[in-house]
DNA sequence: TTGTATGCGTTATCAA
DNA sequence: TTGATAACGCATACAA
């Protein structure tokens, strides 16, 4: 069925050994075997197996990349990025998406796909530390965004609680005297949600502001209608908030989105600040405030450190200390918070 | 390094192919024999090898889907559902981004991948046909969306034409006169922009509507920058329009922005309705009126015939016609373009 | 029910 | 420079 390298070699009158190192370009081939060679290629259209490259070389050329969803913006965008760098550096990339359910993620770090992806950039959103503790697959993992915080294995994300200072402390100083914040979870474990909420609790006591615990809303997952829904009961207390700091974009666009549904001004009754730098955020109404990670840095580290490791697994070189990159992040002002002037 | 089945089958005293039968649970195999096997396979943590799998087996369990970019709404839904079907089914799904260039597109169809994978899910930008008739690699390709509108391969989408024609005809019907559309292309063969543009013009000339060609706008992407650049040329026409028809979602989203930047008031001085059923569009500011194909239906509908096509061709069967399957959509009509009433 | 032997398409070792 | 030849890990035809 398939054209394979012995056929080649059949064609061009010269041994199989001969056809692969023309086809991988490796050692030195005499120039009319190379030419007989390429023209039998040409002729029989022989196509390289990358299943048999696979087995034999160990390396299969694919990356994993494990989402909760595809179709939320901020992991549509870092995927889009994730794909592009592994293309780069000559990878492709299987999807997985987890939808937020442990038993996926667990297959994804423990499943077959595992160990023959040459490694995985994880991004989870359940607590993962135990996932990675026993795991009987050996390929490296790095995480993004969330992270275990115990060290135990490389990680690439921003300081959420820098950021979310910056945000809180942005709606401060522009006169908000009442901020509320929505995204904490029922699973306390959630770090990203912790971590943020906490340097929105440090700006608030820097502020010598009182911690209202009605101004912080939970959410069940972290979707438009879920910003809508916290919004709604932000809007229903007696003595309402004047600016809201939520924990991400698809959050915040809800919450705009109710806030404008009832009859609610942003920002004059109410401002606004979200955390992901969406570009839905540039085009929303009003445009939307944010916190802007340097998604593109933590894509190219991502696969950087992941790569790095693979390298360094293969030469059985010493093992690099294990990463914790924090990537730059900005507050970008934008219409649902101006500055004051 | 690895552990292999011929490890487990001396450490259970076995042989080899009985640990094969006993991981693949095929043929019968003895109690006893399963269980030491089992055992040692505890023991040793063995873990099968996809590679190797593929290699003898000549199935990958890998599709491969194809996407101008992963971060355009539209594809991230469509990527969010054909991964969750083909999961489903038992496949991985290795993701290509073309970010429209022609190269990228050609590769993934040509390239060593698209013989590993077992099938492709192609959402091209470009037109393909001719990339597709002189193919050299033999795995089946389905093409969602864009038609090459030859039916030489199988096709899954909307009928773009009468699509549009509702949108439009909702515009006329609700009482607008001036209706313009967003979203020809340059590249007079991108069938999508075509079709819409048809369904548009349809709409028009049925309610004898003169066309006005400057209210025809062509873009250069299909962004929601695009759509506001569009908007701001409609705009400044001396006699602007009073609806807009956006061939897609992300369109209509930059068109609403621009004219809420320039007061225009939505829907009051202009009706906007965009394509594609975005959940963006549930809130924004107005809500969006869209066309809302049954994306789901296109996932699983893709993902199904491309199954069918692999097994096909693995029993030689009679080759089923080419496919050509419409999928149901609605029109949503929401706050850019209401009723009257 | 289980074992032996072979080959999937490559790459890579060893000679020549 | 090139040719035999041996794995890579698994599935399966054929035997037992």
């Amino acid at each position: 069925m398939a054209v394979t390298q012995q056929d080649v070699a059949r064609r061009a009158g010269v041994s199989q050994r001969t056809v692969s190192n023309v086809v991988n370009g490796l050692a030195t081939v005499g120039d009319d075997a190379r030419e007989r060679v390429i023209e039998a290629i040409r002729q029989l259209g022989y196509r390289p197996s990358l299943a048999a490259r696979g087995l034999r070389s160990g390396r299969s050329g694919v990356l994993q990349l494990v989402v909760p969803e595809l179709d939320v913006p901020y992991f549509a965008e870092l995927a889009r990025r994730v794909v592009s760098v592994a293309e780069d550096r000559g990878y492709a990339v299987l999807v997985r998406q987890t939808l937020g359910d442990r038993d996926r993620e667990r297959d994804a770090l423990e499943g077959a796909a595992a160990d023959y992806a040459e490694g995985t950039i994880l991004s989870a959103v359940n607590p993962v530390a135990d996932l990675l503790t026993g795991r009987e697959s050996s390929s490296p993992v790095v995480l993004i965004g969330e992270s275990t915080g115990l060290g135990l294995i490389d990680h690439i994300g921003i300081d959420d609680t820098a950021a979310a200072f910056a945000a809180t402390d942005h709606l401060i100083r522009s006169g908000r005297r009442r901020v509320a914040f929505i995204g904490t979870h029922p699973d306390a474990s959630l770090r990203m949600a912790t971590l943020r909420l906490a340097g929105y609790r440090d700006a608030l006591v820097e502020a010598g502001l009182s911690l209202d615990p009605r101004l912080i809303v939970q959410i069940g997952s972290y979707h438009r209608e879920d910003g809508a829904t916290a919004m709604s009961s932000l809007l229903d207390l007696a003595d309402p908030p004047d600016a809201v700091f939520a924990a991400t974009d698809l959050l915040a666009l809800g919450a705009l989105h109710r806030a404008h549904e009832r009859g609610v001004r942003v920002p004059q009754d109410v401002a606004v600040v979200g955390f992901d730098g969406l570009e839905e955020g540039r085009y929303s109404v009003p445009t939307l405030t944010t916190i802007e990670p340097d998604t593109g840095e933590v894509a190219r580290l991502s696969v950087e450190t992941l790569l790095d490791r693979i390298r360094a697994r293969e030469s059985s070189g010493p093992a690099a200390p294990v990463a914790d990159l924090a990537v730059p992040f900005d507050l970008v002002i934008r219409g649902s918070s101006p500055d004051p002037d």
